[in-house]
DNA sequence: GCCTAGGTCCCGTAC
DNA sequence: GTACGGGGCCTAGGC
């Protein structure tokens, strides 16, 4: 369903009855205002418009992924006539923030019963910490998981485990290039580990690190394996290795 | 310029004709995979398919924000009949990833020459900042700005002063909630201070903070500052009272 | 509601 | 190019 060129009061009452009931995506040429916990002016120029049915909107410029402006999903998407002008005006109410959109133009409006789908991700970091508690041998030899996602007054670890000496272990783990954040984390947690259940050390596990990251982590006594999720992805992708193998890693 | 319901190789030359050219928006039913960092499949539902000129690709459903699966700008899209149905291609160099998306039906292709302007948005961190150094006094009296954004060996600081007693005062300041991190952050750079420069000491400056961050601040010996980004808006969005003034500030 | 952390984060900027 | 940090981040999961 669509309306080419509509008037502004047409387009007005399109909008108002379809927002519900699925994306609405409007051509046009609008000028707008973002207010909030910042602030924005939205120069006149064409944009791409939509509205979905759980209060989301977007405006698109021709340029990056990220929109102009927007609003995320549980906002309010009205339109309403101003002086014989089109106006559209998202209210989100917590944080409040509102885009007003004001239509100098608009070429087209279009309803499409769009799919609500969603995706499963994976390879993701939860899914490299699941291979790794059944693979702890590519983290280090000897290891016994204690536990995943423990947490802790500095955060949750990834995972904590024993060594053959009965030290503590945490291993924080990292999908790509881990950074200073992730040695400091790794820092913290072991810091807390030690302070509430005993000795501690722990292990960085990601596909690279950066230098400062390398350097910060000599300093503090950690460890670094290297993995590369790339040539694990088939095997992370496959969640066929779930099984209940779990018995199988106890040795 | 649009075509309603197109054969796949009509729909095909559009989009190789015109994908540099403006925004296309491609209304259809197709599923799809993701390949590269991690991995995805799109169910074959009815999505809004966006191509822009840079070589970002979208591909939205009827909630959320943030799209199902895409591309980043600088990416390559490129439409191929493949045994009458139509493919859209698109791959992102570094890192290598790619989306592919197989078209069920066509629904409508729209292009669109959408605007290339960007937003400036204020309000940021960097505007509080900005003010902050003009009025220091909201922070803590007595202070004499050293430096903005001064880089040391665990980052930048955002505001380095010193107070009466002629000590170094390390100032981290969050737009919003400041929690845990942005303490560890603040007591990271009083810690290359104190090391590089002499005696330092921090405060946080935010809109609010997590009761755990607060816990934190205690125990570093850390002051907590609390500002109103929102009412200090008017003023942090009239980038008018920058003027010369800063060589008032010396008083 | 608050808090924590990941994300194919995106995005600008400084080196 | 890499590295670093902000963002109106968004989104999911706990409590």
């Amino acid at each position: 369903m669509r309306i080419l060129e509509p008037e502004p009061r047409e387009a007005a009452a399109f909008i108002n009855t379809n927002r519900r009931r699925g994306l609405i995506a409007v051509f046009c040429i609008c000028g707008g205002t973002y207010r909030g916990r910042a602030a924005a002016e939205l120069p006149v120029a064409p944009y791409l418009v939509v509205i979905k049915p759980d209060g989301t909107l977007l405006v698109h410029g021709s340029e990056k992924a990220t929109p102009l402006v927007w609003n995320p999903p549980g906002s309010s998407n009205m339109a309403v006539l101003e002086g014989g002008t089109l106006l559209l005006k998202s209210l989100r109410p917590r944080p409040s923030e509102s885009v007003v959109l004001k239509m100098e133009r608009v070429l087209e409006i279009a309803l499409f019963d769009a799919g609500s789908s969603s995706v499963r991700l994976r390879g993701t970091e939860r899914d490299l910490v699941d291979f790794l508690v059944k693979n702890m041998e590519v983290v280090e030899p000897g290891l016994d998981v204690v536990g995943v996602e423990v947490p802790t007054e500095a955060g949750h670890i990834d995972i904590l485990a024993v060594d053959g000496a009965g030290e503590y272990v945490v291993v924080e783990v990292k999908r790509d290039v881990a950074d200073h954040e992730a040695v400091f984390q790794l820092r913290r947690y072991v810091e807390a580990v030690a302070k509430a259940r005993g000795r501690a050390r722990g292990i960085l596990v990601a596909s690279d690190i950066t230098s400062s990251a390398f350097h910060y982590l000599r300093e503090y006594n950690l460890k670094f394996v290297k993995v590369k999720p790339g040539e694990l992805m088939e095997k992370l992708i496959n969640k066929n290795n779930c099984k209940s193998s779990s018995t199988d890693v106890r040795r």
